[in-house]
DNA sequence: CCGATAACGATGCGATCGCATTGAAACCTG
DNA sequence: CAGGTTTCAATGCGATCGCATCGTTATCGG
């Protein structure tokens, strides 16, 4: 093994890169040479890592899922009422970096429907964010499964329909965590 | 006036081309021979009727709202309930062609986070919907303007993240439809 | 110590891009 | 019917794109 290099350091720096790009340009901005240049890494580099653009901006979203789980994984052992709350509020922008983020999830939202892979792991990250929203709902409030999760579904979207209205600027970060902690401490329909 | 042209007529037919580039391949997809091609017409015509790349991207976004004002504008007269189904359920995909405008919606939204034109038209568009629906949630229920007004937001909220989880196939637009009608017929919150 | 190989930086290529320019029909006005 | 103007189609240009290729350097096993 000659000339060794931390292969997962090196991809995140450039993967940073990228969600920068992304995140003032949109992923129309990202090209090799563009993330490159905002990694500060040459464009060989960039390609030696991942080969293709395509590759590249999947990485991207790859390590977006990932951070996310890796961050609510951290939350194991708390009360469900908690580890609820941090999946339905995980994503509403109350920091600079949380915004960057969030509008990176967005924009590959967006991707999403135009490629394949993309959706698949949006699709997947989806599917697990419902999952264990049913699961702690079903612990926090006695409810069975098919209700648990019809509940957990309307959550999250509620969730993302309001960090939508963040992002866009119709509401404040501080109106859509008040307006989820209210729909989750009270129940959210009355049958 | 020589040469006379309708001039909506042609603009239209070169956006109706442009949403579909928009929703097969992204915002990314848009050129303008794309475009040009896809609408049947040269690249000339393209360039006379908008000039530039951005003012026909712009043109895209503002042509769609301006159809969703029309189609909203034929219900009045119509109860407020109905009305306020309409602008939580019209974008829910149930067509094919719904699925388009619905996707290019979100297309656009994505855009609006980093171009300021599109994200102007957009939370216009959205302000005036939460205004529309306070004024029938005030109507229908007897509710005061500032409860009316967190009910109608979260309403929509909850309308878009149902949205989206349809589009990545998370529910189907029957479930989404029917979360909604039970969200509004009965109460949102049990205080 | 020496080839094999990972880790790049540099460069070239064909394709595509947005946009400007040009010129020719087509049509209405006077 | 002459002239001005709109409506385009065609083409050219410089920039940028993704990607392939090449050459170099550094490192480690044998």
């Amino acid at each position: 093994m000659p000339r060794a290099a931390d292969h997962e350091q090196r991809r995140f720096e450039i993967v940073a890169g990228l969600w920068q790009i992304v995140a003032e340009q949109g992923i129309e901005g990202v090209s090799l040479r563009t993330v490159a240049t905002r990694a500060g890494v040459s464009m060989g580099r960039v390609q030696h890592y991942f080969g293709t653009k395509d590759a590249l901006v999947v990485a991207g979203i790859d390590l977006l899922v990932k951070r996310a789980v890796i961050e609510y994984d951290a939350t194991e052992g708390r009360p469900p009422q908690d580890r609820l709350l941090h999946l339905l509020l995980q994503q509403i922008p109350d920091t600079e970096a949380g915004r960057i983020g969030v509008t990176v999830w967005y924009a590959y939202f967006a991707k999403a429907m135009t490629h394949a892979a993309v959706r698949q792991i949006l699709a997947e990250a989806t599917r697990v964010g419902v999952e264990e929203c049913t699961r702690h709902i079903e612990e926090a409030d006695g409810l069975y499964e098919a209700e648990a999760r019809a509940r957990a579904i309307e959550l999250l979207a509620l969730s993302d329909g309001l960090t939508l209205r963040v992002l866009i600027g119709d509401i404040t970060a501080e109106e859509a965590e008040a307006s989820i902690r209210a729909h989750t401490s009270r129940r959210m329909t009355s049958g």
